[in-house]
Order: structure tokens, then C-alpha cells, then sequence
DNA sequence: TCGCTTCGATTAAACGATTAACCAACTTGA
DNA sequence: TCAAGTTGGTTAATCGTTTAATCGAAGCGA
């Protein structure tokens, strides 16, 4: 079907050594010939086989990516830097879903070291006991969590969305997260709790264990402001207010985390904190790749956030105008 | 590392020919030869060498998946359910980006052959024309898609929609599209305007082309429902509307399509149109392996959809129920 | 008993690339 | 001039599996 080394050297009168040597660049072919080769590789269209090069060197050129759960809204942001990371570098991607227990992400990852991956990236599930599997691996999950990779500063993002309140006139703020037990979240409340300067006050919520309180409630209470851990958990907060009939901002502020595709399109516009999804990918990947090349495992790395402010923090003149036609 | 046919061959005493057969029930090998050959690679924990397979047999056991736009929010869920699918038959899923053109896709198709995959699962760019590549492959677009195999039956999502307002009480809808390029939303908008009864009027904005009226204009206008043709439409009008003080749904209804994760997750929930996404993952998978069996591909197929009433088209809360006993 | 089929297993040839080892022909230096 | 190194290539082994071809032994009908 397709062309093979062999073909090449036929037509050219070498070996096939001569031909992997001269289109690899690796042993001693002179550039003469080195460029006629070339040439006729693509001139016939050459394309080497992966699975014969898999075979010989033991190296795929793909890489396994475990998320937590495809369809939840954090992690396809992340998925496409790594797919953007990976193909830069000629590589690509086997994606798992370890969606349900600890037990399918061990599955997961024993899967696509079967399948051939070279190494693995993955975002682990929670409370995640890395069995050793042969392959290097790098974790994208949070600072404190044992083992991690490289991850976003979470504490610096958490610092930033208070400062930005307190700038704003906030004096005390509810501070909902979902779950206690993510380490990203608590990061991040960290971040915020350890902002607070000394006449601000912060309450946290965690709502699996609470309800949220009735929106005019927490007017009744002096909150001015809502700073969730997640868009997750801001976008659905926002229009719970909305439909209350509270206005944002004006009644009462709203922040989130992560930047998701809906925060920029809602009315009005989330103030959220974004990743450097890229940098981290890349990071990730470096630190596979140098682990495949034996090198030892890079040191942990924290990449440096970004605060985005819009519409749920400041009154622009476009909403109150809408709100007061 | 790993043990290899030859190892549990010679533990045994037979030919790597023997195991082989005894493992893939090809060959012919007695039943008791072959229990014991299982055993004994269960016992050693053999893991047959992918790449070995695939050079000899020319199945790498891989499917590629090209996506216009990972971090859609509407594409990690149909990538979920072909993962599973996937995993369900022991395949593994390269995914690919075609961000950007469609040069971007035609590449990202080759890189996807070149890498191995035994076949594709395609979601086209708009336009696209599939270029020969010498592997299986599933479209996943509109039923009007020339060339498509497989795909939610949105002209009877669209009727859906209009028949449930129309059981509400609306008589006069918004219909708002994107881009009338889009062959899924044009679907989607026949489906909503055939389903319009005698006493009903529909008029059809793309946003592509003109912006949305000022919320109360819409009122003034006799607007009494907007009907998005995706939630990703949907939900920032909501917000929209609620930001300019409207109350959703007594004031004016909303409703989507394609059931996003926040869709449920908003106040009040989205009423939307749900995608039977496992039985179209399924679809297209089958369609691609039947045609690796050397099998005609199967006729292309429209899956039911199912409409999902939610609180942007019924009001359920107590307010609600005060003023309209 | 002779031919013929069937059974159970072996042999050996692929699949397509990489790479260590080897080799002939030239350079070079002393 | 001769030993030693350099240059530019070739040979052949190897990665681990599948599978067509082969083969001895056993079973069987005539």
C-alpha cells in the first residue's frame, strides 16, 4: 500500500539502513546522498510506519490523557492544550475517561499503558494513590497535593479575586466552595482566607454540607459579595440571584474560578480567574518527555494565574443602562 | 519486561505458534493444552505486545476522533460517550482538534491515519469534503449533511420545542440560530417552523446577521418565548434577560437544545432538547467497524431525541404559583 | 494393509523499521 | 611505506506477534 524504506532504497540502489540512516539523520550517509534520498521519500510519498517504529524502538509517539470526566465543563479546556501541546511535538493523544471510582481510573490508566502510550498525563481523582506502572507520568492536580506535577497557583488566584473585592469596597464576602476535600478547592479558599486584610471578614461555605442561604438572606446578613471556587459554581449562583430578582452587581457581587467558555458570554460577564491552560500543558508534557528520556523527573512547578474582571464585579455603563431603560 | 509469547512457550514447552493460537482460539489445539496455556499467561500476567499485533496484523485497535472544537462546551460529552463505546469494544480513542480551518481538519485526519488509527469518527467542520484517506470513517453532522452517517433527529427536536410552547400557550416565538451556515441549526429551525400551528408565528433571527432586540422590545414585539438553537445560545440569553430585570419564564419563556451540563444547573432550568449521545457514539463506531470488516457502510440513521422540560418554560415555584393559581 | 482424512502441533516467513557490527576504500601522519 | 583513523556505506539481527504451510501420528473405511 504505502511506500516502505525498501521501495526508496530500490529505486535508489541503497540499503534500507542507508535510506532510516539518511531520513532519520542518525548514522554516516554523505549529504549527497543524504538529499537525493529525501527527495525521493517524498517525492513517493513516504510515510513511515508507527507501528513498525513502535516495534523496533519501543516508543509509540502517543501519550495517554486521564481526566476525571470528559463531559464535566473544567477539563476539555485543559484536554485541547494538551492535544495542542502534544501535536506540536508530532505526538498524540489517547484519551480515558476514568469516570466513576478510583477503581475505573487504575483501569484507565492501565489501559493506555496496554495501548501503547509512552507516558501519561493525568488529572487525578481525588485522594489518588499513583500505582506504578512503567511509564512516566505527570500529575496536574494542585500544589499541596502530594505528588503533583505542575499545576496552577491557586492561592495566588484565590489572593487575587479578594484583593480585587476589597479594592472594589467589599467588606464581607461568602466564600462558597463545593467540596472540602478537593485540594484545588481548599487551595484556593486558602488563597482567599489568608488575603482577607484585617477589616474584611470571610465566611466559608461548602455546599455538601449546606444549602446556600436564601439570596435575601445573605443581604440580610451584610454579604456584598459571593466568591465561588469554580464558574461551575458561580454560573448557576449568578442566575439563582438573577432570579430572585437580585441585581449583579449592584446588590450583590459574583466571582469564579477557571474561566469557562460561558463566563465571558453571560449577562452580565463572570469575574473569574484563569489558568495558563497552555503553560501547563506544556509542563506536563516536558516533564514526561524528560522522564522518557531518563532524565529524573523535573521538580514540581506552579504556573502564575490571571485575574479577569468583568461585569459581575463592576457596573458597566452597558448593563445599567439595560437594567434602567 | 514484560513476559512474551516466547516465554510462556517455552515454560511450556511448545511453539509460539501454539500460545498464539491457544490465546486467540484460532488455530487448532487441544482444549486442555489450551486451558493450560491460558493459565499459565494469566499466571505470568501476559499482556500481548500492541504494537507487534498491529505491525503484523495491521490493526493498531485504535479509532481517531476529530472534534471542530474540544473546548465547546458541546463536544466533551459526545467525546465521553465514543470513549465509552470505544472502551466497551477494547479500543482506544486518539483525539484530535481540527481548531481553525479546514486545512487544520484535513491535517488532523492525516495525522490521526498516520498514527495509526484503524479508523475515524468525524464531527466536519461546515463544508468539509472528505478527502480519501484510505481508512474507515463516520460522520457525525445533520441528517442534510451530504455523506453523513449519523445524528440526532433535529428537525423533531425543533418540533419538539414548538409543540411544547404551544401547549404553554405561546403564539408568537423568536427563533434564534447562530449561523444559518450551520446545517444542524438549520435543521434544528425547519424542524421548530413546520411544527408552527395556523395561529402561531415564528420568526427566525441569526445572530451572525443582526444582533437580539433589546429585551423589552422583544415584549413590545409580542414576543412571548425565545427559542434557541443550542444552549450556548440559550443560556447567555437567559442571563440577558434576567440582567434587564425579565422574570423567565412569566414574562418571557426560553428554551435550547443539546442539554449542557449548566443547563440543569441554572435558575430557573433550562428546557432543552437531549441528544441520545451513547446511541450516536454507538452508531458511528458500529459504521466504522462494520466497514473494517470489509462490509458496505450501513445506511445512515437518525436517533430520537428527547425533549427536557425544565423551569424556563414552566414556572414550579411557589411565586409562581401565587400569582397564576 | 493401503490410502485418505483429521487432529495437534511445529516451522518459518512475514509485518517495517532501527541499529550494532562490520567492511572496503581513502586519508593522514610519522 | 605502513599503521591508524575516517568516511560512506552494507549486512544482518531484532522488536513480538500472526498465520500459511508443513508434518507426524492417529483414526478409519475398504
Amino acid at each position: 500500500m504505502n511506500p516502505k524504506l525498501e521501495d526508496i532504497a530500490r529505486a535508489m540502489g541503497v540499503s534500507t539502513a542507508t535510506v532510516s540512516n539518511a531520513l532519520s539523520g542518525k548514522g554516516r550517509v554523505s549529504e549527497a546522498l543524504k538529499d537525493r534520498i529525501r527527495q525521493e521519500a517524498t517525492r513517493l510519498g513516504y510515510v513511515p510506519s508507527v507501528q513498525a517504529r513502535a516495534l523496533r524502538t519501543g516508543r509509540s509517539g502517543v501519550i495517554g490523557l486521564v481526566l476525571p470526566d470528559i463531559a464535566n465543563p473544567l477539563f476539555p479546556a485543559l484536554a485541547q492544550s494538551v492535544e495542542a501541546a502534544a501535536q506540536a511535538r508530532g505526538l498524540g493523544v489517547l484519551i480515558a475517561d476514568s469516570r466513576g471510582t478510583r477503581e475505573a481510573q487504575a483501569q484507565a490508566l492501565q489501559r493506555l499503558v496496554r495501548q501503547g502510550a509512552d507516558g501519561l498525563v493525568v488529572v487525578p481523582r481525588r485522594g489518588t494513590q499513583m500505582p506504578p506502572l512503567g511509564v512516566p507520568v505527570a500529575m496536574i492536580d494542585a500544589a499541596s497535593t502530594p505528588g503533583n506535577t505542575i499545576c496552577a497557583d491557586h492561592r495566588q488566584g484565590g489572593a487575587l479575586i479578594v484583593e480585587h473585592l476589597r479594592l472594589r469596597g467589599h467588606r464581607k464576602i461568602l466564600i462558597v466552595g463545593q467540596s472540602s476535600a478537593s485540594r484545588v478547592q481548599t487551595d484556593r479558599v486558602a488563597g482567599m482566607t489568608e488575603a482577607l486584610s484585617g477589616d474584611m471578614t470571610g465566611r466559608v461555605l461548602w455546599l455538601e454540607d449546606a444549602p446556600l442561604p436564601a439570596p435575601y438572606d445573605l443581604l440580610a446578613d451584610g454579604f456584598t459579595a459571593l466568591a465561588a471556587t469554580s464558574d461551575l459554581i458561580a454560573l448557576p449562583l449568578l442566575t439563582r440571584l438573577q432570579a430572585a430578582g437580585l441585581r449583579v452587581p449592584r446588590d450583590i457581587a459574583v466571582t469564579g474560578f477557571d474561566n469557562h467558555a460561558f463566563s465571558a458570554l453571560v449577562a452580565p460577564g463572570l469575574t473569574t480567574v484563569a489558568q495558563d491552560l497552555p503553560a501547563i500543558a506544556e509542563g506536563a508534557l516536558e516533564s514526561v518527555l524528560a522522564q522518557l528520556d531518563a532524565h529524573p523527573a523535573p521538580p514540581p512547578r506552579t504556573v502564575p494565574v490571571e485575574l479577569l474582571v468583568r461585569g459581575t464585579t463592576t457596573s458597566t455603563n452597558q448593563t445599567d443602562k439595560e437594567t434602567c431603560p
